[in-house]
DNA sequence: AATATCCGTATTTTT
DNA sequence: TACGGATATT
């Protein structure tokens, strides 16, 4: 039946009298009356204000589906979400009521994968050639060191910020819109005094990004926006969608709500969902100020907000309510849930780091023999190395488990090795690629691939169109190297010429004949490295295009190395490990966060400011939404610091502010430690100094 | 003189 | 993994 036939709703009445159940009537019954506001609002702006667990992703997916029930073509509703997986998850469920065929057409992914994709088919109109190759956050760091050095900076007896930092305040002006001096002086203080020199780097760093076609995370995002202001092009794709659909607005930041209002010039259909209580981006510039500013501007929006939760019992949500309630900025919203069950949080202390890994790791395995399967439940912490231990244990007990955030699989050293193969291939004016490549042949530091490097660009200064064809070259004429590289520079020669005319997984095949004796040489554990190389490999060929491929490696990595094993693996049961940030938009039966003392939740790092401290507090907040049925939060007593062989250098921690006395009181208390030791160790730190002891106190209520 | 190599140490969160 | 600093190698 053709459901675009009938674009009014009186037509649905229609079908519904001679048809067993439209669908658009099936996933609407489903909703409740503020989800099935927001998913059937009709043109206009629409801002969704909707609380952890209150059924976001099912009101968006509806709304997909309710505009394809609608009439509206698929592709001309775009739909923006902050990961991959979740623009998946959402039209996998709009693809349930309205078919599959249908909603393959919708528009979905990141910002940066939807500019990618316009850009290699508009990137003309603003000077971006379709072969670019995108640089990830270590890659910028790279070139910005590669100007750093050359400048002279690495050997100045004064102190100039190091890569990452230079990286970071590149990234916060671009995104922020903010300029550069107000930018230090905001964030960088102690870098105030390099501004110009700062400035002089920056302005080579996007020379060079130019001349070698490439771009950065931030440039997908400026050269939308560019494209969006370009004469005909801007036009072309403002109105190639009828709506515009943004998830997690909460965060994004001040160039993405330009690409946004760009985008809205004519149409004013364009919907956003997200929820000021779980902001935790602002380290990547992405403000609330969008979300509170948004009715501004798009006049006339209509506000709904969805408070109801779905997903956590009322023990649990209580825990997380007070915990908010105690928030410098108050939320206008409270959650609440009809949901059954009266198990209450538990608030688990223990001695130290390796008591909580084994405690985890015995409640993890009493649930399991509960019957709550390893997938649905997982550890959430604040940064990647809190499950180190953890990791070990798990490993010692045979408990399968993901680790999602953290280390992630394109950043190893192999894997970047061998995407720089290909994006020389894609892109031969990526000198980063090649630099990269060239330092790995024997006796080639980055002297000597800098020399090379010359010779391949031939005679050419700064800001000169050059000539197409390092690779040309490379591949036609000998280069002038040390003695000891030729043999493999002979090597690296044919297996970049039979690359060439190859197909992606073809072409990983091909380089890694090259690679592997290299790579076996280089790396130590290379056994366990080839595996990636070969998941590597298999994953080419699930693409048509090495341009693809490379693209989509770097927009969106997989969030952990079993991302790519095959089916075998991913049917086994597994517990899922992951840091807070990426456990947003996720749920599981069981959750347990670990480290709650004050320095890991809130960071050390992040409470230099009130707002710093403000956006943990969300962070503890989502960590503790997440959970359906049951919670537990750790807290190690003791940590001892890095092993240096000698003593027991320790300190002792103290409960997260997070959870004041208050908040404490909505928690089941769990000792796990003999009374015994609990005196021994009270005892010992009252000897220790009276600063501990004045500590200690606080705790021990 | 220019590189290569080894060692110890620190590292927030991610598109 | 990347760095800074030391030493070894060409």
């Amino acid at each position: 039946m053709d459901r675009r036939a009938c674009a009014a709703p009186a037509c649905l009445v229609f079908v519904h009298m001679f048809y067993p159940e439209p669908v658009s009537r099936l996933v609407l019954a489903d909703l409740n009356p503020a989800q099935h506001r927001a998913a059937t609002y009709g043109d206009g702006p629409l801002l969704a204000i909707a609380g952890a667990g209150t059924g976001k992703t099912k009101t968006l997916a509806a709304r997909v589906a309710y505009l394809i029930d609608q009439g509206v073509p698929p592709e001309r509703i775009l739909l923006l979400t902050f990961s991959r997986r979740a623009a998946q998850e959402m039209l996998g469920r709009a693809g349930q009521m309205v078919g599959r065929t249908q909603v393959a057409k919708v528009w979905g992914g990141t910002f940066h994968a939807v500019a990618n994709r316009l850009l290699r088919v508009h990137g003309h109109a603003v000077g971006v050639p379709p072969n670019f190759t995108v640089l990830d956050q270590s890659d910028c760091a790279d070139l910005m060191n590669l100007i750093r050095t050359e400048q002279g900076w690495s050997e100045s007896k004064r102190r100039f910020p190091k890569k990452d930092t230079l990286a970071a305040i590149y990234s916060r002006t671009v995104n922020t819109s903010i300029k550069l001096g107000q930018v230090l002086e905001t964030w960088f203080p102690w870098c105030a005094d390099d501004l110009d020199d700062m400035r002089g780097v920056f302005q080579m760093y996007l020379a060079r990004k130019r001349e070698q076609a490439v771009l950065d995370y931030d440039d997908l995002l400026l050269f939308w926006k560019a494209l969006l202001q370009a004469p005909q092009a801007g036009e072309l794709i403002a109105g190639s969608f009828d709506h515009v659909l943004v998830d997690e607005y909460q965060d994004t930041n001040a160039l993405q709500a330009d690409i946004l209002a760009s985008l809205r010039r004519s149409s004013r259909n364009i919907t956003v969902v997200g929820d000021d209580a779980q902001a935790i981006y602002s380290f990547r510039a992405a403000t609330v100020k969008n979300i509170l500013a948004f009715p501004e501007r798009f006049p006339g929006a209509e506000i709904v907000k969805l408070e109801q939760n779905y997903r956590s019992t009322p023990p649990i949500l209580a825990v997380a309510n007070a915990v908010m309630g105690e928030a410098r900025q108050q939320y206008d919203k409270e959650l609440w849930s009809r949901r059954p069950g009266e198990a209450r949080p538990r608030l688990v202390t223990c001695l130290n780091e390796t008591q909580q890994a084994q405690v985890v790791c015995d409640r993890v395995v009493e649930h399991l023999e509960q019957g709550i399967p390893l997938t649905h439940q997982a550890v959430l912490f604040r940064t990647g190395h809190h499950s180190d231990l953890l990791e070990v244990e798990l490993t010692r007990r045979n408990v399968p488990f993901v680790k999602y955030g953290g280390l992630k699989f394109i950043e190893a050293a192999h894997v970047k090795d061998m995407l720089a193969f290909l994006r020389i291939l894609e892109n031969p004016d990526d000198d980063l690629a090649w630099f990269r490549v060239l330092q790995l042949l024997d006796g080639m530091g980055p002297r000597h691939a800098q020399a090379v490097l010359g010779q391949l660009r031939g005679q050419h200064s700064p800001g000169e169109a050059r000539p197409n064809g390092a690779l040309d070259r490379f591949l036609a004429e000998p280069v002038e190297a040390p003695v000891a590289a030729s043999k493999q520079l002979d090597e690296l020669r044919n297996a970049l010429r039979d690359a060439r005319s190859l197909g992606p997984a073809q072409r990983v095949e091909r380089l890694r004949r090259f690679y592997d004796p290299v790579f076996e040489r280089a790396y130590d554990n290379a056994a366990v490295r080839v595996r990636d190389l070969e998941q590597l490999e298999q994953l080419a060929g699930t693409y048509g295009t090495t341009r693809d491929f490379i693209t989509d490696l770097t927009l969106d990595p997989p969030a952990s190395t079993s991302d790519l094993a095959g089916p075998p693996l991913l049917e086994e049961d597994y517990l899922i490990l992951s840091t807070i940030h990426s456990a947003k938009g996720c749920e599981w039966d069981v959750v347990h966060v670990i480290h709650a003392a004050d320095g890991n939740i809130p960071s050390d790092m992040a409470t230099g400011s009130a707002e710093e401290i403000d956006e943990e507090r969300r962070l503890f907040y989502v960590a503790l939404t997440r959970a359906k049925d049951w919670l537990h939060v750790y807290f190690p007593l003791r940590y001892y610091h890095r092993r240096h062989g000698r003593g027991d250098a320790h300190s002792y921690a103290q409960l997260t502010r997070f959870i004041s006395p208050a908040v404490k009181a909505h928690f089941e208390l769990d000792v796990v430690y003999d009374e015994q030791d609990s005196d021994a160790l009270e005892a010992e730190a009252v000897a220790r100094t009276p600063v501990d002891a004045l500590l200690n106190q606080l705790w021990a209520d």
